[in-house]
DNA sequence: TAGACGTAGA
DNA sequence: TCTACGTCTA
């Protein structure tokens, strides 16, 4: 209803290319790169009705890292963030069981990375293309442990520029 | 920041007419006629620093009453919320006091209602007009109490078409 | 820093 | 019905 233009996609979205900026979650929405509004992690189920991810956020609410090598290490969602209400382990369902399924699924995994705009810059929220999810990880003591994730950018896609460039605009 | 494109604004805003309709809060924020995301009072200082209201949002969180003679009853804000989190009773503070000293100050108020969209429509924020705040009492047992206003539309004004012209579109 | 009549999807 | 790496203003 509204605005939503698109079901859950799989893949690269057309008319979406690497490097695309946004500034809101809700332009993610309506191009279809990443359905949730506030959630990290957009679901589907795939042909065999296996819960699979598509997309994910990477907006500093968790301590993701992202390397120039085009690897990333995402936390997954749910449990106790820093100060936040949220209190325990983070299960292994919804997005958290989807993006594990990936593995074996060999699904391919949108990232989207939010920059936090230093120097007075704008926030925005950048495709960085299709990344596969190689390894799945918990960590942390009880009652706090998270899930991660280890993910690959697959190769032969437009590169990125971090760093300098993107002071430029 | 971001696309929010004007402060505070007293009275009708440019460009804006009685009937103009808007899918989204945020859209209600970007025009200037309504710029907090949630809440449903907005704010503002007066010349003399008085805290008054500018606008509010009828949405149905709260059991508001419009009737068809241009008289709207509008609950305060905070509190607690039929099956919500919130407890006790309202306090006269931030949009609650705000909405009292309209009465005083004589500040115009825009409302704006939304209409939940039956048959399956849409749901629509509409923009209703300017009211002037008459009345404040409080309601309710000990440990829920609430702040009620009383708001009447003022005359001269485009008129509403409610019920079943708002059924065609 | 926290609160607020938000939204979409599961 | 509830959750979720939202987003604004005070």
């Amino acid at each position: 209803s509204g605005f939503t233009q698109h079901g859950p996609i799989v893949g690269n979205v057309l008319g979406i290319e690497v490097g695309d900026e946004f500034l809101y979650r809700v332009e993610l929405n309506i191009v279809g790169l990443h359905r949730p509004y506030q959630g990290g992690i957009d679901t589907t189920r795939d042909r065999y009705n296996v819960l699979i991810a598509i997309s994910v956020v990477a907006s500093g609410g968790y301590p993701d890292q992202l390397s120039r090598s085009g690897e990333l290490v995402y936390t997954g969602s749910g449990g106790k963030i820093s100060g936040k209400k949220g209190v325990g382990d983070q299960k292994l369902e919804k997005g958290n069981l989807a993006l594990k399924n990936c593995i074996r699924t060999k699904t391919p995994v949108r990232v989207i990375h939010r920059f936090n705009g230093l120097n007075g810059e704008t926030p925005m929220f950048t495709y960085d293309g299709l990344y596969n999810v190689v390894d799945c990880w918990r960590e942390g003591q009880p009652g706090s442990k998270v899930f991660k994730y280890k993910l690959q950018r697959i190769p032969g896609q437009a590169e990125l520029h971090y760093g300098s460039e993107t002071s430029h605009r």
